[in-house]
DNA sequence: CCATTTCTATATCGATCGATACAGAAAGAC
DNA sequence: GTCTTTCTGTATCGATCGATATAGAAATGG
């Protein structure tokens, strides 16, 4: 009832390294607040949102329920909270070299060469597959479904604003639907995610990635040239080092 | 407890045009059971599993929960009913033309032409997206998602099949990697769904698609020819007639 | 008619849902 | 030390979950 009362996050414990140092009066949290999130964040990540039980949560959090709603506020805050730390945490595999990119061609192969290798878990251990693309089904109408819906909507945004600048800059010829292929790329890469969930492979990703480039008439695009930086060209995995 | 002993479909009522016109001894059913199983399919598509509930399907239904029980056994059981319902309601309208198709390319055309049309509800009034593609998050190990992960399966042989049967003809180049190929097309298909549950017009995602037919690879595929039988070429919707 | 069979409507069942009250424990402030 | 503040663990809360027991209603078979 008094929801707002509840400060949902009080004045932070000493688990983060970064932020505020300050301590507050009273008995310290016990638990690793970060690591509980990002213990949550797979969970819903793997599972869904009406699919994950609070007692599931407390369960992989290693904490007790009045401890989760004291660090989280809810259910829902902490799906907010998932979400962001999904985002923190991989967002720069998947958009970083996209970025950092030269060229257009150079980006969407980046773009979607790091998706396959994100989606199929091939760089750090996590469930398969976008979490943001998975959680596309119900959710029509509240909160959490219109925050999911901008989430990919950024993802479109991005495309189009690069493939916008390419055309300006006569990387693209002129009369390119900018929207059309940004739909194709955000249409493949959420297509891939699926397949990573049936248990596509990153090798199979790739070769997924590889037939859209060649298909998308993006000058400089198809070349299958990996980039210096890339430390596994396009082979099923690096080794686990 | 004692599941096995109820007759999941005791005699059927009358409200089946097909089948059996047997009527049992006791009071006849007063609902539509095919016009229920519609409306459970509907809801469930819309919503996911989870996230209806069993009261959510009565009402939507029009039926109490033991007349829903007795009629389907379980929400699982319903829910597997309503994936039944789904299939053979809407896959003539994926694969009719895909089947009937003379080339390969015209085959490919037309499952992602006819996907465009179908995942926007521009044929007939029916949530956005495909039931089986959106269903693709959670239920890792349930009979429920193995038997999604199943029908998502089916997608990619169909293709497959359409695909090596082209190339054993001579009709696609010698060492075309038909695995690739095919899950690129799933993958284009699959995103067509969830850019469909995020609001994509039906024009929109035949760009993509004739985009992802692109000028290469397949030949005859790109062709944008609209078939003679398609009621509608390609243009936003046809009218409501 | 009556007996049998099957469906429907009300009123739940135990289990679990998300979320808390409460009391004790562990820290800083004094 | 004592007081204050905050977190943790137990034991729930009311609501809703999927699923039924029960009794009455509506059909057929005799």
């Amino acid at each position: 009832m008094y929801r707002a009362m509840q400060k949902s996050e009080p004045r932070s414990g000493q688990g983060a390294a970064a932020g505020e140092p300050v301590r507050g009066r009273g008995r310290p949290r016990a638990f690793d607040r970060a690591a509980a999130l990002a213990r949550a964040t797979h969970l819903f990540w793997e599972r869904g949102y009406e699919a994950t039980s609070i007692a599931d949560l407390t369960e992989a959090m290693g904490i007790g329920a009045p401890s989760l709603y004291a660090a989280f506020g809810s259910k829902e805050a902490l799906y907010t909270e998932a979400l962001g730390h999904y985002h923190d945490a991989y967002e720069a595999s998947v958009w970083g070299r996209f970025r950092g990119a030269a060229t257009v061609g150079e980006a969407v192969r980046c773009y979607l060469m790091d998706s396959a290798a994100v989606l199929t878990g091939s760089l750090s251990d996590h469930p398969l597959g976008c979490m943001v693309t998975l959680a596309s089904v119900g959710g029509g109408r509240s909160d959490l479904g219109a925050r999911l819906r901008a989430a990919r909507a950024v993802t479109l945004e991005r495309l189009e604003a690069r493939l916008g600048r390419a055309l300006a800059e006569g990387e693209l010829p002129a009369g390119t639907e900018i929207g059309g292929l940004a739909r194709f790329l955000q249409a493949v890469q959420s297509g891939m995610s699926i397949l990573a969930r049936d248990g596509a492979s990153r090798a199979e990703l790739e070769a997924v990635a590889r037939i859209a480039m060649g298909q998308s008439g993006i000058p400089g695009c198809a070349a299958d040239r990996p980039d210096p930086s890339d430390p596994s060209p396009g082979s099923p995995a690096p080794p686990p080092a």
